[in-house]
Formats: C-alpha cells, structure tokens, sequence
DNA sequence: CCAATGTCAGCATAACTGACATCA
DNA sequence: CTGATGTCAGTTGTGCTGACATTG
C-alpha cells in the first residue's frame, strides 16, 4: 500500500537523532556525569586519543574555529578537556580529554551502544542493522548544486 | 585514520539530516522560492490542508506555543501563510496556507522526493528503502528514565 | 609578507520561560 | 473562576562574521 503521505525523511531523521540524545542526555543525568551540550557532545565524538587542535577540530565538526574554540572552553572549564601546547609547534595548543573526560567519553559510548540495543528490542534487529548500514554508506554530496569539488570557495 | 568501526549514530543521524536539508535549500533557492528557515520548513510540514490553530502546530513540532507563534510570524510575512478567523472559536485563529504557500509546499515535497530516488541511486533502492523503514517505525519513548506516563514531573 | 592558528568581540537566530489579555 | 489561546517581552544558547596578535 504506497500511500501518498510519507513523512519527510528529514523529519524523521531529526527524530531519531533526539530519541538519541535525549536517551543519551537522560542516562548522563541519571549517573550523575557533568551536564554536556548537543555541540560539546559533538566536539567530544570528533576527538581521538592523541588528541587535535582546535582548529582541525573544527574542520572534523563542520564549524568555524571560533564555535570549536567556545565548546572547547565550555569543555576545558568542565574539567573534561585539557590544553597543552603542542610540542611541534609553539603556536599550536593541543586539545587532549582529561581522565574525568576519558571517563565522559566511555560512558556515554556505553550508553549510547545500549540506546543501540534498545532500539534493536523495539524495532527489530534487521531494521536496527538497516538503519546504520544505510546511514554509513556514503552518500555523496547532495545533489542540485554542482558543487565539484571546492568547499571554501571564498 | 583506521578503525573506529562504530560512528555515532545520533552523529550519523545528524548528518543524514543535514544532507537532505543542505539539498532542500539549495534547490529551493535555485528555483527561486522564498526562503524558508529549517524551522518555518518544519512547521510547514506539519500544517495541513484544513489548517490548524498555533497551539495545535506548537504541539505537533513539540515546540512552545510561543516558538510556533513566531515561525507563524514569519511565515505569514513571508506571505506563504494566512491568519484567518476560526468561525468555531472567536479566539482561535486558523493558520492556513496561502496559494504560495501551496506552490512551496508542493515544490518543497517535490524536491524531497527527488532527493530521495537521488539517494536511492547513491546508496541502492534496498538501503533507502530500509532507511525509511526503520525510521517510520514507532521507537517508543528513550529508555533509561522510567518516564511511564507523566511529562512533566518536576 | 603570508598563511595558519588561537582568541576576543559583536551579531543573528531560535529556542526557552514569564506574563498578560481574551474568550469559552 | 478555570482553562486554553494568542501574543508581547526578556533570556539563553549556539553559530556566524570581523578583527587581531602570534608564530612558522
């Protein structure tokens, strides 16, 4: 039955990822971790062990250096983040997680993996599997604006 | 950069999202529409052709009434919506669309459409088919806070 | 001097809460 | 009076652009 209204996927997609993070945010609170934003949670996601600057942070998020630079602060005064200069370059600090911020950053993956299992009870395994197969597949760039190739073309 | 098997789905979901609407706004804007905020896009796809009051929309987005009022505002500048009064209820005014919001409307659904067979063709039919699948299924509430049945507890 | 970086400051937007008048 | 509605106002958070000093 193809029926005419769907909803639009956008729509759904914005859904989801709140079913997510408010999960996510909930058991946060629920243990007791320090309070982290939708966009301090992001910078979180996009830091590996070796840690980055804030700039190329910035590049991984898809934001202005300046909007890296405020979620690092926010991140920094919580005690999560750390800024240590960069011993390859005087000019460069490097943006490491602290031990309460491995911490953070373990738990929330735990939590985030069970959300996962949860959803795999509610809506099935095969549709949960589904779900992040397609969401990894690579999509491209979307279509309209023939946009090449360039990013910055400023 | 190797492994990291596991991004994050909200991250995945984030994304997703940004690619449709990154996609919608871009052909929008090439078409020559009047633009349209992610909000005002939003509230737009949850008004219907009978119309509805703010506060009935303000529950649908799951927004306040005050947040619906002013993308009402804007809307309705825009000359995309109509004000008009309820003949059920003195104090209740009827959101509606204007025939430009009608052609929007249309071409933004249409638009979506498109972006979906285009992500279709990216990511193959079983994909985009299952993506939609997985998102139309009822997730139920996030676990973790036993919030059985009341919203506001506090 | 040039490019990249980190940072400060101001601005725009979008969500929220608070408050209030109106009407069923 | 109570409850729902529409609306005005203020506040917060988040992202942006602009500007500037520092460093390689």
């Amino acid at each position: 039955m193809p029926d005419h209204h769907h909803r639009n996927l956008p729509q759904l997609l914005g859904e989801a990822r709140r079913w997510f993070e408010e999960g996510l945010h909930a058991a946060m609170e629920a243990d007791g971790a320090t309070p982290v934003s939708p966009t301090q949670s992001h910078l979180f996601s996009v830091l590996d062990e070796q840690g980055a600057t804030v700039a190329e942070l910035a590049r991984r998020m898809g934001v202005t250096r300046q909007t890296a630079h405020q979620a690092v602060q926010g991140l920094v005064a919580a005690g999560l983040l750390d800024r240590t200069p960069d011993p390859a370059s005087a000019r460069q600090l490097l943006i490491r997680r602290t031990p309460r911020g491995n911490r953070a950053h373990d738990q929330a993956q735990r939590v985030l993996r069970t959300l996962e299992q949860h959803l795999a009870a509610r809506i099935g395994p095969d549709a949960a599997t589904a779900l992040r197969t397609a969401l990894e597949l690579p999509w491209g760039p979307p279509p309209g604006p023939p946009e090449a190739h360039g990013e910055t073309t400023d």
